[in-house]
DNA sequence: GCGACAG
DNA sequence: ATCTTGTCGC
């Protein structure tokens, strides 16, 4: 049928390419998402972690509240790798495990935060964009590399930032962000609902004292929890 | 052919 | 992603 059509894991990287293609006509880059910080306001983290030897993997999502960072909530979800990582395809690897933990969850996020990129993507549809899409909520995405992005020199102050550019075609993807004075900066992006600017304040909100936001470190400690329990 | 491109 | 202690420095 159409709709398990739509949510079938591509047979190959040809397939999953095309989806992307289709897909990304539905992204929404004018932002409406919530005021960073703003108290009762619930910001989701998810992430994967994943056990080669057995083949699974296991998502999290943390729910905390924007104006505290305390956790709300929180679920996990586990299964079989579905597909394998593949540079520029990373959301068919952990979108299924992703959504099936975010659906577990008690309240509907008003933001997600994804491990990855959104807009900052070869075609301009990472893992932020692809979840925003399916779910309709405001997502943004956070990577540790800039990969095959470049970005200018950018101050050591917490909170200075830099054009993360395509090298290619010149065009901004997202930016470098300083999270931590002095520290190695986080390369943000926009997903879906979540503009560049927003993203940043988002993410500046969300790591306060860390590198990484808040939501990534809490997700990222309860999927491996998850992976290494029984069962 | 080489380098490399989230996790 | 993951394998992984101590060590340097604020």
């Amino acid at each position: 049928m159409r709709t398990t059509d739509e949510h079938r894991t591509p047979v190959d990287d040809e397939e999953a390419v095309a989806k992307q293609l289709r897909l990304r006509g539905r992204v929404d880059l004018v932002d409406s998402s919530p005021a960073p910080g703003a108290p009762g306001t619930l910001v989701a983290g998810v992430d994967v972690a994943y056990d080669d030897v057995s083949g699974r993997l296991a998502a999290a999502a943390v729910l905390l509240d924007a104006a505290d960072l305390r956790v709300v909530h929180s679920a996990t979800a586990r299964g079989p790798v579905p597909y394998p990582y593949r540079p520029g395809l990373l959301a068919f690897r952990e979108l299924p495990a992703v959504l099936e933990a975010l659906s577990r969850l008690e309240s509907r996020p008003d933001l997600v935060v994804c491990d990855g990129y959104g807009l900052a993507h070869p075609r301009r549809f990472g893992l932020a964009s692809h979840l925003g899409v399916v779910t309709g909520l405001p997502c943004l995405g956070v990577a540790k590399n800039p990969f095959g992005f470049h970005h200018g020199e950018l101050g050591a102050a917490r909170g200075a930032r830099a054009p993360l550019l395509d090298p290619e075609t010149g065009e901004e993807v997202g930016a470098a962000l300083r999270t931590r004075s002095g520290v190695k900066p986080v390369y943000v992006s926009a997903g879906h609902r979540v503009s560049a600017d927003a993203a940043c304040a988002h993410v500046l909100s969300l790591a306060r004292e860390y590198r990484q936001p808040q939501t990534t470190r809490l997700a990222d400690r309860l999927c491996r929890e998850a992976l290494a329990a029984p069962g």
